[in-house]
DNA sequence: CGGCGTTTTGAGAGAGCTCAACATCGGTGG
DNA sequence: CCACCGATGTTGAGCTCTCTCAAAACGCCG
């Protein structure tokens, strides 16, 4: 089971510019372990470096809503920077290793060294941008459409090549698909020759006729997502 | 047709601390306009203060695709502060009117004022954790669980009062679903006892018996949420 | 009072989800 | 080297829920 299916992978890194190094710590926790609790004193914002933390918040009856889970690479609760103490429980869901960065010396660098300032804010404007987009991604009821959706943003420089990061069931989670359904979905597509299939990359090609209509004949005034929002 | 079925209406006008006046210029658009290009130099970030701006874009093939649909109250292109160049095409898709932040002032405030800069990262940070719920709760399959997930999330300090800010419309808008899907679940909710609607509000009720549904001979053969879909 | 938009309720159909069986691909150890 | 094993990849077949299209009742405002 691996831990790569969330999201922003690879722009993690940036956000440290390489200059300085704050004083961190690394802590484990097993299952069930809570990283903090609601309502205590904030001690900044954690990097998760394996295994999978939850956020939730409990109503009075009990019952737990999630807020978030957050995988490897992912940072969690930026926005305590900002709070006195944190707003919702935070609960390993397997064994895990965190580091903290703590937020005296973060918001100690920013206030010294602006560069570190913006680079926090550009960090937090390109996932505010990349949620947003999979946020419009999820309004994509069509099976096909998603995925088309994620091609078209995803293409290299060349305009036509996606490199698959991850496997395809970690590619169907960020998606929001059943596995079964993207491999249906990718099968028919590279059938209909929209799209060929090679190993770790998936190549588009120019549509050759037919600019709407899905295949099989099906009767679709649509084209894709007018409505909502 | 209304313009206030978006996030964060209520965030949004933290972010300038009210003490300083960035300098900022407000423009209108007609139908269909360009608010900017791609690839040509990023002036600042924009704030809508009416109608609609779609991100998008393009393939070489033509066809758009939509990054996200800002409505009014929207900030956009809050990354460009970061970049020299704009990284999609905004379009209204009404008539409206936007307002121009200049990067240069922002910055330049950023840099003198870290109380500023604070403002502006704690503004992104809280953007970043609404989105990453709002995600989550789109990853809900049943409506009726997607609906908890909201109401649980958005009681008032009594815990059991949520405040309604816009039609059920807009709220249907906001969980995803469509708005038939919404009434009949909110009708079913109420009709249970789970939730009593008042003129704005609903009112959760605590569960009376029934964890999860059963005697109480009803004409409801589904309807337990002990899987998804 | 007459619209216009929201709120409801109804019915049909399609698409994704789930369960299930099977093929494939690596890696591991005998 | 080959058999075994686990995980990914693939395909099949129902089931059910949401979406869409319709039509009507309600509420608000000029």
């Amino acid at each position: 089971m691996q831990d790569n299916l969330n999201d922003d992978r690879k722009h993690e890194e940036d956000w440290l510019p390489a200059s300085v190094r704050y004083p961190h710590v690394d802590r484990t926790l097993k299952l069930g372990e809570f990283l903090f609790h609601i309502d205590t004193p904030t001690l900044g914002l954690f990097k998760v470096l394996k295994g999978r933390i939850k956020l939730v918040r409990v109503d009075r009856v009990g019952r737990e809503t999630i807020l978030y889970v957050a995988s490897s690479g992912d940072i969690v609760a930026e926005a305590s920077l900002f709070s006195a103490v944190y707003r919702c429980d935070a609960i390993a869901t397997t064994d895990s290793t965190v580091r903290l960065y703590s937020k005296a010396s973060l918001m100690a660098n920013f206030n010294q060294n602006p560069a570190a300032a913006r680079a926090f804010m550009a960090m937090l404007a390109g996932h505010v941008m990349r949620l947003r987009t999979r946020l419009e991604q999820r309004g994509i009821q069509l099976a096909r459409d998603r995925v088309r959706h994620y091609l078209n943003l995803n293409v290299g420089p060349d305009g036509c090549t996606v490199v698959l990061s991850g496997t395809l069931k970690d590619l169907a989670a960020e998606l929001g698909l059943a596995h079964e359904v993207l491999y249906r979905t990718l099968a028919e597509m590279a059938a209909e020759g929209e799209i060929e299939r090679l190993k770790g990359k998936i190549k588009l090609k120019p549509a050759p006729y037919d600019p709407n209509h899905t295949g099989a004949a099906r009767t679709r005034p649509k084209s894709t997502n007018t409505r909502s929002r």
